[in-house]
DNA sequence: ATGATGACAGATATTGAAATTTGTCATCAC
DNA sequence: GTGATGACAAATTTCAATATCTGTCATCAT
């Protein structure tokens, strides 16, 4: 039987699944709970508002795209080609995402823009992704830099066209591989040491 | 007497005021026609659609941006100096311009979001101006690069975060500076002859 | 002849009354 | 006692009627 005891992992689930069929605008906190075939009161119970279940459902979203990236992070490979995997898997899955499903992209977009707070975090866990990139590859001299931390943080600025959503409408530019390019041999660049 | 004949240019001067008192959605060729005392039915004989008279205020707009930046891309100081005049007076005219009078800004905002091919002309001069600064700077020796064309478009769309409307947002958060400063210190780098 | 007008049709926007939603809490069921 | 309920007030959204706007063009004025 799928209605057990109430969860917020199960109120998240039905919530996300709302919000796939009618998106962000028209999806209601009794939209919800009718998913789940209790009153919205109950719904109450687990999350103490509307906004703090949307910052739940984008948390769990952001996660689906830190996690596969810290096990990049991770890998036993050159830090140069981790630190380019890194970029590439980070762009891919957003510009994929953005365009095989581009209203329910919308919508985690729409979400998000509500949800600063979780996505400053979910920026500050990439970053820290990219320190230990760089740290990695400081140790055995094929990345120069006098202060990891901040080139971390230039790097993710710096590629911020290319996985940043609010760029999302230009990724499927033709120019923006080449763009990509470009921006990588730039900062490649920077990164070898004299 | 400020009702000679009708130019576009008056038209122009009449519709920035409109827009600047009303905002973008409220704004109106019946509006912009009033304000000049004329009926709308004139305004169209200058104008073929309420979109080009919007590309068009968007267009003045826009030369108020790179008119002051193409001076500073054609100074006769260091190369690398001018480099970072140029992206100071970029980061900062934007920066300023959506603080001081963020109304204004939005509306302008609206206005660029739909005036895309405006919009990818300003930017194609603006990366001409830094291709100017680059070739400089390889001709005489403080700059590096393979490929100078490919390098300026890198460079704009490496500090896209610091001048690019929609990060807009972010401009007044406190680390803009030391995040600017983070790139600025990679792309000179990036820059540098071996 | 040149340029401005305003009536008009179809498309778009505004408005405010009615319906729905959010969040609370006294009450209910087990 | 624990957890779910649904009635409720205040806030927000919907909807359809009404008004306004866009773009055209036959007509007017100079």
């Amino acid at each position: 039987m799928t209605d057990s005891t109430l969860t917020p992992e199960r109120i998240l689930e039905a919530a996300e699944e709302v919000l796939r069929r009618y998106g962000p605008d028209k999806t209601t906190v009794v939209d919800v709970a009718r998913a789940l075939g209790v009153s919205h009161g109950s719904v109450y119970r687990h999350f103490p508002s509307k906004a703090a279940l949307r910052d739940a459902v984008t948390e769990r979203w952001l996660l689906g795209v830190s996690l596969p990236l810290a096990a990049v992070a991770n890998e036993s490979i050159s830090p140069l080609t981790r630190l380019r995997h890194w970029f590439d898997l980070l762009v891919t899955t957003k510009r994929r995402w953005s365009q095989q499903d581009p209203e329910l992209f919308a919508t985690y977009l729409a979400l998000a823009a509500e949800s600063r707070e979780v996505v400053r975090e979910h920026v500050t866990t990439l970053i820290a992704q990219l320190i230990t990139i760089l740290n990695a590859g400081v140790a055995s001299g094929v990345f120069y830099t006098d202060d990891v931390p901040t080139t971390a943080r230039a790097l993710f600025h710096a590629t911020a066209r290319f996985h940043d959503p609010v760029h999302a409408n230009h990724w499927a530019d033709p120019e923006i591989d080449s763009a990509y390019e470009g921006v990588w041999t730039l900062l490649v660049r920077a990164l070898q040491p004299d």
